[in-house]
RNA sequence: GGGCGAGUGGCGGAAUCGGUAGACGCGCUAGACUCAAAAUCUGGUUCUCGCAAGGGAGUGGGGGUUCAAGUCCCCCCUUGCCCACCA
């Protein structure tokens, strides 16, 4: 018998399926399509790792399985060449990056080839190479057109080590995202995509997506929409104004103060002679300070005051201005109004410098009721200081713990009213009064005395002086329905249920700030109003005065795409004294890179390509004057954010791509990946939203479903890293005998995609064993006699099940799953006798087996497929199709459960009726013992699985 | 601080619609083959009481809904990821 050697079988097919070009796609009309594809990687001279192994193995998975319905499966491959750590190996070595790139490029083709991976080479795509970046630098030219590419002179991240602008998303938690260093603030002219313009836009359409709620989520914060007002304040003395944006207009008598942030452009003009110093020091300070010192420092609220008053347009009143810098000068107006009684910074920020704090808002709770009746009431909160507790009653069924409250009768005082409940109803009499609310509005319906409620409610916190009770008087329907409790915090937390109390609590114990919905008070005209109703009214009155108007905010930023570096597509503009920035004309394009001496940049703000001064000086397109080259290069994530539509039509020399090739293959219908949840998916939406808008495509969306998978983690648990020397090559592990099959196969096998998991070496010699008993069964099988016996149903009911499993767990890309049915299947096989069945069921039995296992371990299923007989590949022959008739099982398990517990298993046939399996169940001897005399309440039978008897 | 996940044997994990908890694999273990070992094959393997038949407990903790809960609801704990003074 032939030994299983997966480096017999795996370069053979792997050179059979090249010859064949069994990959390469073209647009068949007749058929479906399908476009599958990983992330492209960056060529790193380390080549691919695990992950690598294991991204690409989920897209071959997928990729093949279509490939076997018949479908016309793209699955492309390319290279994200530039970037950062090709520019630094340049510098280093003095050579080209380009040099470099091909190198391990060629590198790691050969590990795709190695492992498998079913791609079609021939739409191979390198975003270094000119014919690529030609059409970046086109699309470039394009945005510019349409004025979504903007030069602004800003504030930018600015890493001292790289010496390269950042932008926001690679600056993490206050440093570079790729070296670590502190990063610092520097003024620049800088480009921009405008994908603003398109925030509602890529909002919108999030919903839709098929893809991973988190990433969806993480999208819908990054682009962050808020809806609220601008509202403007008067300064006082002269007719400018500062605008302000709130979510909470509604808020806006309660506003006693305005918060610039230290770079809004007014601060110069407001500071008077008296407080210009302190300004001027707390300015440049806040503006100097990284991210990184604001976090570290504790949210104390710094600031100073201005010397200068606006007045609020809702009250007159005059309000201070101050300058701090929890105001973030980036987003809404870059200026807030201060409504301490209601937001929680304000409120630190009031507390700090002693500014008035004037409460708008009462709050309400509960559901409103039809007409209900108006009643006055309390909640007392009565804490033990010795012992940390609160004094609660536990209602039981009718409504858990709450704290004492009672009604409020005619005249009675608030305090008066609280301690005579507290008494009533628990008997103790000595507390002392710490602080109170003012009123509270709750809805709510009372069940024991069957009418709706709406109550004005003030609560009260105690301190309990001593133990002395009284007896309690309680009224009729009070006795004996209760307990009174001491609870701790924790139980507070768990156990107070009801929004009055909880809100109570939370406003009397944790001094919370209430920034909840509620009846608006101290506000004029709108006293007595709802908060949401008031958030229209106050915008629709402002507005009529001309002093406000709704607006809506988002966080997103534009997309700064500035680089001052070498190894990157440069910005197709001539700077020209007479006309400006003008684009370079598409029949020049592309603006070749230069090949320089010196990569490096020299910390003038400037990238090594400002040196190539031959390079830099050329003509104005338009006026053929003297002009310069802009030396800024774009971004990489420019340059992946359009190669999922180049895949479709890589060999275009016309065009970025055919509209008409493109409306084919794309959009991509999976994209397999588990970097980049934010900028780089945003990013791709983005520009696909704009080549609609332009008529290039004929989709805004350009991801169908999104798979986002876990990492591979070395095998003690920590991340993979060349540092730790814990980094596990694929190559070397095809290499060292378990082959590609076994490789890809375990990768799927480790845990559901989307998980992390540990990589173990013990666990892929586990699935070499499967795959080397799949190989001695189809030996045995050839070795046999192969009698004919003729009893099939057995094997065909295996077969047929287990294309069932492995169908349905690919559909919802449960590899792990699929797998471990194999395992089943194939450990079934063995203990059946191979001369047991006929020769025909054997070999569809192992030939379904081949067709299933086949996305995951290719090379053996088409090297024992041919063993079969069979003389076309497996991607040629359709997927099996399995025949619900022979699934049916001759026996079927019906538990049988006494109270819910197991008790008996029945084997019976599955046409078995209900009466008489309920009839088995009650007659099982050991049912009968649990059951005894007693008469079965109920009997419950859930057809084809159990039955319950309840006794 | 906020948002979103996750928590099941010694380990990775399974249980797809509320219906046999622990599939499959690793590890461990007993046996077969062997002079022996490796490889391979066969069996066992949640904990616990019991010679056994069988019983009891059990999916991070507490409560609830249900004939029935890993699964649904409430609270808490732990942990991962993302965001983080966004008005």
């Amino acid at each position: 018998m032939k030994r299983y050697n997966p480096s017999d079988i795996e370069p053979k097919w792997q050179a059979t399926w090249d010859e064949q070009k069994v990959n390469e796609v073209t647009i068949d009309d007749t058929r479906q399509k399908l476009y599958v594809a990983g992330m492209f990687p960056y060529p790193s001279g380390a080549g691919i790792h695990t992950g690598h192994a294991f991204s690409y193995s989920i897209v071959d998975a997928i990729a093949r399985f279509h490939r076997q319905h018949g479908l016309n499966v793209l699955n492309p491959m390319g290279w994200d060449t530039f970037g950062l750590p090709g520019e630094n190996y340049a510098i280093k070595t003095g050579t080209s990056p380009a040099v470099a790139t091909a190198t391990n490029i060629a590198n790691i083709r050969k590990q795709f080839k190695r492992m498998g991976i079913s791609i079609d080479w021939s739409r191979e795509i390198n975003t270094s190479d000119p014919e690529y970046y030609r059409w970046t630098q086109w699309i470039f030219t394009k945005l510019f057109e349409r004025g979504l590419a903007y030069q602004k002179e800003s504030l930018q991240w600015w890493c001292p080590v790289d010496k390269t602008v950042l932008a926001n998303e690679q600056v993490e938690a206050g440093r570079c995202w790729r070296c670590g260093s502190i990063v610092e603030k520097k003024s620049m002219k800088q480009w921009f995509f405008k994908i603003t313009d398109y925030a509602e836009a890529l909002l919108e359409e999030i919903d839709d997506l098929n893809w991973p709620q988190k990433i969806k989520t993480a999208q819908a914060n990054w682009i962050g929409k808020s809806e609220g007002a601008e509202i403007e304040f008067k300064l006082e003395g002269t007719d400018e104004t500062i605008t302000v944006f709130s979510t909470r207009p509604d808020t806006l008598f309660g506003a006693t103060f305005l918060v610039l942030a230290p770079e809004h452009p007014l601060v110069q003009s407001l500071v008077t002679a008296e407080f210009a110093d302190f300004v001027a020091t707390y300015v440049k300070s806040a503006i100097k300070k990284s991210d990184i010192e604001r976090m570290n420092e504790s949210r104390e609220k710094t600031g100073v005051f201005t010397g200068s008053y606006a007045m609020n347009p809702a009250t007159g009143a005059p309000v201070p201005i101050w300058i701090a810098d929890y105001v973030l000068a980036g987003y809404g107006t870059g200026a807030v109004m201060g409504v301490p009684a209601h937001d929680e910074r304000d409120f630190a920020f009031a507390e700090a410098f002693k500014l008035p704090i004037i409460n708008v808002i009462e709050p309400e709770t509960g559901t409103p009721q039809q007409d209900p009746e108006a009643r006055q009431s309390i909640v007392a909160i009565v804490r033990n200081p010795r012992t940390n507790t609160y004094l609660s009653i536990n209602w039981g069924q009718q409504g858990g713990n709450l704290f004492v409250g009672g009604g409020r009768e005619n005249d009675e005082a608030v305090v008066a009213t609280a301690l005579r409940e507290i008494a009533e109803e628990t008997g103790y009499k000595n507390v002392s009064l710490v602080s109170q609310t003012g009123p509270m509005h709750h809805n709510y319906f009372a069940h024991s005395k069957n009418v709706a409620r709406r109550i004005e409610a003030h609560a009260l916190l105690f301190d309990l002086i001593d133990e002395e009770r009284t007896e309690t008087a309680l009224e009729a329907d009070e006795q004996g329905k209760f307990t009174v409790e001491w609870l701790s915090e924790a139980d507070v937390q768990a156990k107070v249920q009801d929004e009055l109390h909880a809100t109570s609590y939370d406003l009397l114990v944790n001094h919370s700030i209430y920034h909840g919905e509620g009846v608006l008070t101290n506000s004029g005209a709108f006293d007595g109003m709802s908060t949401s109703q008031a958030r229209e009214e106050i915008v629709a009155w402002l507005e009529q005065e001309k002093t406000g108007r709704t607006k809506t905010t988002y966080k997103m930023r534009d997309w700064l795409i500035s680089r001052q570096r070498y190894w990157g597509a440069p910005i197709p503009i001539i700077h020209c004294e007479i006309h400006g920035a003008v684009a370079v004309p598409e029949d020049q394009l592309p603006v070749m890179l230069p090949e320089i001496a010196d990569y490096a940049p020299k910390g003038d703000g400037l990238s090594a390509l400002a040196r190539a001064t031959d390079w830099v000086n050329t003509t104005c397109p338009t006026c053929g004057g003297p002009a310069k080259r802009e030396t800024d290069t774009m971004d990489g994530f420019a340059c992946s954010s359009w190669y999922l539509l180049r895949y479709a039509d890589p060999h275009n020399t016309e065009q970025a791509w055919d509209p008409a090739v493109v409306n084919y293959w794309n959009p991509v219908d999976y994209y397999i990946g588990g970097d980049h949840a934010v900028a780089h998916l945003l990013y791709v939406r983005f520009w696909t939203h704009v080549f609609k808008d332009m008529g290039l495509v004929n989709f805004k969306e350009p991801i169908q479903k999104l798979v986002y998978h876990g990492y591979i983690n070395a095998e003690d648990g920590t991340k993979m890293s060349k540092s730790k020397g814990n980094v596990v090559d694929p190559l070397e592990v095809i290499e060292q005998g378990y082959g590609a099959d076994a490789l890809r196969t375990y990768v799927l096998f480790m845990g559901p995609i989307d998980l992390d998991a540990a990589w173990s070496s013990k666990g892929i010699a586990g699935v070499y064993r499967f795959l080397n008993r799949v190989w001695v069964l189809a030996q045995q099988y050839q070795e046999s006699d192969k009698t004919f016996v003729g009893h099939d149903e057995a094997l065909r009911r295996l077969q047929h099940k287990v294309i069932r499993k492995v169908t349905d767990d690919f559909h919802r890309l449960s590899f792990n799953t699929a797998i471990s049915a194999l395992m089943e299947y194939t450990n079934e096989l063995y203990k059946l006798k191979v001369d047991g069945f006929s020769d025909e069921a054997w070999a569809e039995a192992l030939g379904s087996l081949m067709q299933l296992i086949a996305p995951f371990a290719p090379h053996i299923a088409e090297e024992i497929w041919q063993q079969l007989g069979h003389t076309s590949l497996i991607q040629e022959n359709p997927w099996p199709v399995w025949d619900d008739a022979l699934i049916v099982d001759e026996a079927i398990t019906i538990i049988v459960q006494v109270n819910g517990k197991l008790r008996a298993k029945l084997s019976v046939s599955p046409d078995t009726n209900e009466d008489a399996i309920k009839t088995l169940a009650l007659e099982d001897e050991h049912v009968m013992s649990f059951v005894g005399d007693k008469k079965p309440a109920k009997v419950i039978y859930v057809p084809g699985r159990l039955v319950n008897i309840v006794v």
